[in-house]
DNA sequence: ACACAAAACTAACATTTGTTAGTTTGAAAA
DNA sequence: TTTTCAAACTAACAAATGTTAGTTTTGTGT
């Protein structure tokens, strides 16, 4: 799968480094808790100088953010539309969280985290977007319901259940020495899908 | 099932009254975003005054964290010294989280996010609490394992999966009305536990 | 060698932050 | 009534914050 995080030259060489190095620092304190100076010092350079490629401390949250938010909506769009029963697009979701927690694992933590800091029209759009793709897994949810191949349980229960362990992934992947990603898809999907028992 | 969130007397009244205000804030904006002047302001006194009843904005956090981290260890002890098999003892478990979630959902926010922020003391104290309480937890599992009640996966990502769901489980219950406590619990118990198909 | 642009710098700014010191209020105890 | 004390207040503090303005450095193409 290809995850490219921003469309071309949309930002500088430079500036992708000071949002690589920022989403590194937002994760292990968020957002709030860091300052401009320490992504400066974490650049190697002051302060000030960061203004030389962005707008706002801010604008690099937004960036983070937001693109990963249209990662997450994109995919989710093309398994909607591919053919497969609703289990099958279930174990798409699934890997395509794996795919991006090993890829964007930085930025996760502020999508999770730090998105309510963004400039108000881009919370706006981004609870949209959030509330749109979890609505999208509700419909594939109940669609396997209807069709017997998911036991009939509360689809609420069954989609927070999923969609908050694939969340809060990034936390354990970093943690446990990463895992080999085809065996944590593996492992992932018979777990969340078939259970313990 | 009784949860005392403090011992008797340990705070004031008017302590509780402020920690319980900056508890619902820190779980809107995260500890580092909310200033005493906001808690204050919750509060309808100034900020000066907070301070004769607190020591410091870091004591909150602790209070908060350390209180409920204590919870747990206690809660994961008495179930260990439980009789039952080890699929009873996740059950217990996972009905322990949700008790505590119904009570004390502005609190876990900011053990979830904020602990770090913490006197060093006690992140490290609260970093081993946390560690012994996944131990114990993955212990559990791997009896299971042994003894055929579970499926022979691999317990670090049953672990992951549970623990990370029952984590998160207080930024759902706000948002989707009040489920009823019990059907939540056989719901959650059956999903988490026997998976979906 | 020179011009130009990118990207660094220094210095400062207006706010906001957590916190302290000292004072006033109001209600209960004497 | 007087004393007492918890709990509010005003005023101010030093430090930290995001950001701007103006200047110097650095490297590249001519």
């Amino acid at each position: 799968m290809l995850l490219l995080s921003c469309s071309i030259m949309k930002h500088s060489s430079r500036k992708v480094e000071i949002i690589a190095k920022a989403s590194h620092l937002f994760k292990e304190k968020g957002y709030s808790a860091v300052t401009v100076r320490d992504i400066a010092q974490a650049m190697g350079i002051k302060a000030a100088s960061l203004y030389n490629h962005i707008q706002s401390k801010q604008e690099i949250l937004s960036v983070l953010v937001m693109d990963l938010a249209r990662t997450f909506t994109d995919g989710m769009n093309s398994i909607l539309v591919s053919k497969g029963t609703p289990l099958q697009k279930i174990e798409s979701l699934i890997e395509m969280h794996i795919d991006i927690t090993v890829n964007q694992s930085e930025a996760l933590a502020a999508l999770n985290n730090d998105w309510m800091h963004m400039p108000e029209d881009d919370v706006v759009a981004f609870v949209r977007m959030r509330e749109a793709y979890e609505e999208n897994f509700r419909k594939i949810i109940k669609q396997g319901i209807e069709s017997g191949e998911i036991k009939p349980r509360h689809p609420e229960v069954i989609l927070f259940s999923i969609l908050s362990t694939l969340r809060t992934l990034y936390l354990w992947y970093q943690k446990r020495g990463k895992l080999d990603v085809n065996v944590l898809k593996r492992d992932m999907v018979a777990v969340l899908i078939e259970g313990m028992v």
